[in-house]
DNA sequence: TTTAATCTTGACTTTTTTGTACAATTAAAT
DNA sequence: ATTTAATTGTACAAAAAAGTCAAGATTAAA
C-alpha cells in the first residue's frame, strides 16, 4: 500500500498548474523545471489530468494549461481516482479466485469487507481535500486538528 | 495507492495460520490450497512473516506453522507495514529531489505533510485492529459502526 | 506566410514488483 | 540408518508500472 509515483507526481503537477492559473496558466517546460521530473514524463501525467477534465490546454505558441475548475472544486479522491485506481479492484477475486465459481478468498470475506473499510476511511478524508486546501499555505494543517479532535483517530477504544 | 497483492495474500495466509493454530497449525502445502496460489508463492509470504515474528515454524516431518502470538496481539498495522512498507519513505525526497540541497519537492512540502496525514489516519484504524478481529466472525464488521459513529468520517463540514 | 512555441500521441526502454523453480536442510517414524 | 514430509534460502523468469523518446499537429505572433 503506496503512493505510487504517478499519484505524487501527477498532485504536484496539478498542484503547479493551480498555483499559476491565475496569471495565465504554465507550460510543460515550466512544471517540469519546478518538480525536476522530465519533460515527457509531464508531459504523461498532465495529460492524463486534461483527459478527466481537471486542467485545459491550449495549443501552439503561448499556449499551455489552466485548471479547468475551481480549484475548491477540485476533490483531491477524484484526482486520486484517476492517477492510481482505488485501494483495491472490484473484479479482484475475478481475477484470482482461480477456477472456484465462488470467491474461493473464502473468509467469509472477511478480509474483503475490511478492505472495503479502509477504503471508506480514505475515500472520507480524500473528498473532504480539495486542491484549495493544498494551495493555500494558511491553509496547512487542517487535517491535524481533524486528527486529534477525533475519537476513532485519537486512541479510542474498541469493544 | 492500492493494496499489493503481498500485502492481500500474506494477511490471508497469516489469517489460515491463525485459524489452524489452535489444531496444532497447518503447513505451507494446505495454505496454498486453501488460499490457490502456488506452494512457492505461499512459501515466500509465510517466510517473511517468519522472519518478523508473526508465525513459529518447526521443520521436518509433522512441521508446519503456528502464530508466535496471541491474534489479539498481533496489530495489522505491523503485518502492513512488513508486507507492504510504509504508504511514502522517509527519504523519498532524497531520492527524487534531484540534486538540490533541499527538498525542492518544494509548495512548502505541503503535499508531504499531507501525505503524513493520510498516513496517520490509517495507521491508527490498522493499530486498533488485531488478527482476532479478522479471526473472529462474530466480530465482523465492527469498522462500518465506527465508520457511521463518526464526525470526521460522518460527512462532517471543515473550515 | 513564415516561424517558433507548444501540445499530442503511440511506441519503446528501463525499473520494480510479483511469482516460480530447485536444491539444501531438518526432524520424526519406522 | 533410511525413508518421508516438511521447512529454508537463493536464484531466476514473467508481468506490471514507470519513465523516455521521437515524430506529428496546432496555434499565435511577427
Amino acid at each position: 500500500m503506496k503512493i505510487s509515483a504517478q499519484e505524487e507526481y501527477g498532485i504536484r503537477c496539478l498542484l503547479q498548474i493551480g498555483r499559476r492559473t491565475a496569471t495565465g496558466g504554465t507550460t510543460i517546460a515550466e512544471i517540469s523545471k519546478a518538480e525536476r521530473i522530465t519533460p515527457s514524463n509531464t508531459a504523461k501525467l498532465v495529460r492524463i489530468l486534461r483527459m478527466n477534465g481537471f486542467v485545459a490546454s491550449s495549443r501552439g505558441k503561448d499556449g499551455g494549461y489552466t485548471l479547468a475548475r475551481a480549484p475548491g472544486e477540485i476533490k483531491l479522491g477524484e484526482v486520486f481516482e484517476v492517477l492510481g485506481g482505488k485501494l483495491f479492484d472490484v473484479g479482484f477475486c475475478d481475477h484470482y479466485a482461480g477456477s472456484a465459481d465462488v470467491c474461493s478468498h473464502n473468509d467469509h470475506c472477511t478480509v474483503r469487507s475490511f478492505w472495503c473499510a479502509i477504503q471508506s476511511v480514505l475515500d472520507h478524508v480524500l473528498d473532504q481535500t480539495t486542491l484549495e486546501h493544498l494551495m493555500d499555505p494558511t491553509g496547512l494543517g487542517w487535517w491535524e486538528t481533524c486528527l486529534t479532535a477525533n475519537p476513532l483517530l485519537n486512541s479510542a477504544p474498541r469493544t
